[in-house]
DNA sequence: AGCACGCCGACT
DNA sequence: GTCGGCGTGCTC
């Protein structure tokens, strides 16, 4: 009787599938296959073996094994099967997003012949071979002398053929696997020993707990107060020769200096992974983790899926940032992964921030990750002063009120930097005719055209859409058509003719789409001359400008009437992390927060500078409004080519839906209600109970699977959204 | 997701 | 008379 393995397939199918293994070919979970599927045959990752058969279907048997070992280690499977039912996202394209591009076809694991690993089978002894097979027994008395797989290329450096080895292998005495505890590569050694910690660091290394054992810490660090450093100690302090580390950073950070610096300090045993990795550089790496060499991996978002066999301690830095969710396909938190790895492994997780989630503090208030605080920043260096600057009333230029050109002139003169925050690219939000009001539109969704001055266009920053910009009114053909707001260019443009004398640097999406620009605007940052740095989101996270003294945020105000619950969170956040580029070096930093709401209580706040404070607040805001983290949280988005397909959609689920231990929400348009020609609404679920909102969820995306659709309609399920808009 | 099967419009 | 539109259904 031959054995029968269940497969998951690369689609977005919540089933699995069966299939006969033939008599010799023995399959363990995580092993890839080569499976018919349909007209035709596709690559499946094994889930389970020895399943019991299915009634009334003909099973069809596996073509081949991909590779003789598992591609996915198990503690990498159970890590992707409870995400994959957390998550509500098909097991199988959680599975694959685990491989690397290569092995998601049916491409060979390895990159040569040279990289396979060996060893005996536990069974294997010499006795089947035949007396003249002298070399055949040299090769198998080898393997079994040796207590780990060895490589290839180490076996044929003893004069061993291929010949002999595939002859061993087809007697079933030695097996191709993978290296799961290859020696350590001869690795270049650390060229610098690390500053000595200051008090306050040396304290909060003291109260980070050691391994082995599960261990969550929330590292609140403030801005400048050498929180990578401490990383760095407490990866040298913890971590075994043979030992793997996970160290995750926000896409932004991950800059080849923040490498360099963990490998001045590490060695040749660290190594990147972020998405400007090619295929063949991805499958290099994948593999090195997957041998379980003791690499300390510092990588973004995805650098949690790898297949890690001998973590020892994982560190989650920004942990705040949102970019660590997915917002698309499998939507996960990394951070909340990395939390489930460090309690499969046994290893403690650092989750370092200046500005923590209020997810993470909520977990230090019920008692499940323990608080470090770090709140001295390094040398002499002081917090910096906040400023609310109302400009009610005030005449502005490029965005900027009089006093804030004060500032800035007064710093560039004292031979220092400053770095002027604006929230939106492009030179205006919007392009309107002063005669009739007419505001150009995007045609696909409903929103406003940015209007970018360097190629006169107007675009539409949430679809592709682009259209040369009018000077005559295509409503009433009048010539009064004016951009209105303040975007990055046009501050870029203020800037340069006010200070003519001082280098005007933009950091946006448009000025850093080729490759390495960034790094040069950088470099002449750290320079350290005087300029004028304008730029979005990108200046305000991770790095260190150590000669900015002045801060100017042109408009605080977007965030403060927002619909989503998190948008007060992120504002504080944004503000705060943006404030802290200032006076990071010797000099005092001053920041200068532009708003029209001066005395809005959640500004009044932040300008004092208190975050644990804010938070507080905002989490007893929570609270009362019955969110998260207090409630868990999932949302049904559905689109489709009409609003009433849409929202009749979700009210058919709202019936579908138990009513008991549930709270719905909707369904409703959502905020911007048609995007590239879709019409899109949402229905929010919470609960209590996270089990009870998990169970709910499970049953709905089941009944939804043989639901018919209305043709058109697109849904999916947002586990913990970071957005209900 | 693919891919095949299946019924209704403009072309050699 | 056919090529091909995408609606529907299935994949162990």
């Amino acid at each position: 009787m031959s054995q029968i393995v269940r497969v998951a397939l690369n689609r977005p199918l919540r089933r699995l599938f069966d299939y006969t293994a033939a008599d010799g070919l023995a399959l363990l979970p995580g092993q890839r296959v080569r499976v018919p599927f349909g007209p035709r045959s596709t690559t499946g990752l094994v889930v389970e073996t020895g399943v019991t058969p299915p009634e009334n279907i003909t099973l069809r048997p596996v073509t081949e094994a991909l590779e003789p070992w598992p591609a996915l280690p198990r503690e990498t499977m159970d890590l992707l099967s409870w995400a994959s039912g957390y998550y509500q996202h098909p097991l199988g394209e959680c599975l694959f997003m685990a491989l690397p591009p290569a092995l998601r076809k049916g491409r060979a694991s390895r990159v040569a012949d040279e990289d396979s690993f060996w060893t005996a089978t536990d069974t294997a002894s010499d006795t089947a071979l035949p007396g003249n097979a002298r070399k055949q027994r040299e090769l198998l008395a080898m393997l079994q002398r040796a207590n780990a797989p060895l490589p290839w290329s180490h076996l044929r450096q003893h004069g061993f053929s291929k010949a002999q080895r595939q002859t061993l292998c087809d007697r079933g005495l030695i097996r191709e696997t993978a290296a799961t505890e290859k020696k350590p590569e001869k690795t270049g050694e650390p060229t610098a020993t690390l500053p000595m910690l200051t008090d306050a660091q040396q304290k909060a290394m003291d109260a980070l707990p050691p391994r082995p054992g599960f261990s969550a810490s929330l590292l609140y660090g403030i801005t400048g107060s050498g929180k990578t450093e401490l990383y760095l100690y407490y990866l040298g302090r913890e971590l075994s020769d043979q030992g793997q580390a996970l160290v995750l950073v926000p896409e932004i950070n991950l800059t080849p200096q923040t490498v360099a610096r963990f490998r001045r300090y590490l060695g040749d045993r660290v190594v990147a992974w972020h998405s400007a990795l090619n295929d063949r550089q991805r499958h290099e790496t994948w593999l090195r983790v997957r041998h379980g060499e003791p690499v300390i991996l510092i990588g973004t978002r995805s650098a949690v899926l790898l297949p890690f066999t001998g973590l020892e301690a994982i560190i989650v830095d920004e942990e705040h940032d949102s970019s660590y969710k997915q917002g698309e396909g499998f939507r996960y938190s990394a951070r909340d992964l990395a939390v489930f790895r460090a309690r499969q492994n046994h290893c403690p997780v650092i989750l370092g921030s200046a500005t923590p989630s209020l997810e993470s503090l909520q977990n230090v208030a019920s008692g499940k990750y323990q608080q470090v605080n770090l709140t001295q920043r390094v040398g002499d260096a002081k917090p910096p002063q906040i400023r609310l600057l109302d400009i009610r009333s005030r005449p502005i230029s490029g965005g900027l009120s009089r006093p804030a050109m004060e500032a800035i002139r007064a710093t560039l003169a004292a031979g220092q930097q400053v770095l002027v925050y604006i929230n939106r690219r492009g030179f205006a939000p919007v392009l309107m005719c002063f005669d009739c009001g007419h505001i150009a539109e995007c045609p696909h969704c409903d929103t406003r055209l940015t209007y970018h001055r360097r190629d006169r266009a107007l675009r539409c920053h949430h679809c592709d859409y682009q259209q040369p910009a009018f000077s005559h009114c295509p409503k009433c053909t009048g010539e009064a058509c004016q951009p209105v707001g303040q975007g990055t260019e046009q501050t870029e443009d203020v800037l340069a003719s006010h200070f003519p004398d001082s280098p005007v640097l933009r950091i946006d999406r448009d000025s850093t789409q080729r490759k390495g620009s960034i790094q040069s605007i950088l470099e002449r940052v750290n320079s350290g001359k005087p300029c004028i740095l304008v730029g979005t989101q990108m200046v305000a996270k991770g790095h260190d400008f150590p000669n900015v003294t002045l801060v100017v945020v042109v408009n605080a105000d977007g965030g403060l009437f927002s619909v989503d619950f998190r948008a007060p969170e992120q504002m504080v956040q944004t503000l705060l992390q943006v404030s802290g580029r200032a006076g990071r070096g010797r000099r005092p930093g001053q920041v200068l927060i532009q708003t029209c709401h001066s005395d809005h209580p959640l500004l009044t706040v932040i300008a004092q500078g208190n975050y644990l404070a804010i938070a507080q607040q905002l989490l007893s805001e929570r609270e009362q409004g019955r969110l998260p983290p207090y409630q868990a949280m999932a949302v049904l988005r559905a689109e489709a080519p009409d609003m009433e397909r849409s929202l009749t959609f979700l009210e058919d689920v709202r019936e579908l839906l138990p009513g008991e231990g549930l709270e719905l929400w909707g369904p409703l348009p959502a905020t911007i209600a048609r995007k590239a020609g879709r019409h899109r609404a949402q229905l929010i679920l919470q609960s209590p109970r996270r089990g009870r909102l998990n169970q709910a969820l499970r049953q709905l995306c089941l009944r939804l699977d043989d639901y018919r659709l209305p043709t058109g309609l697109r849904w999916l399920v947002d586990v913990d959204p970071l957005e209900t808009g």
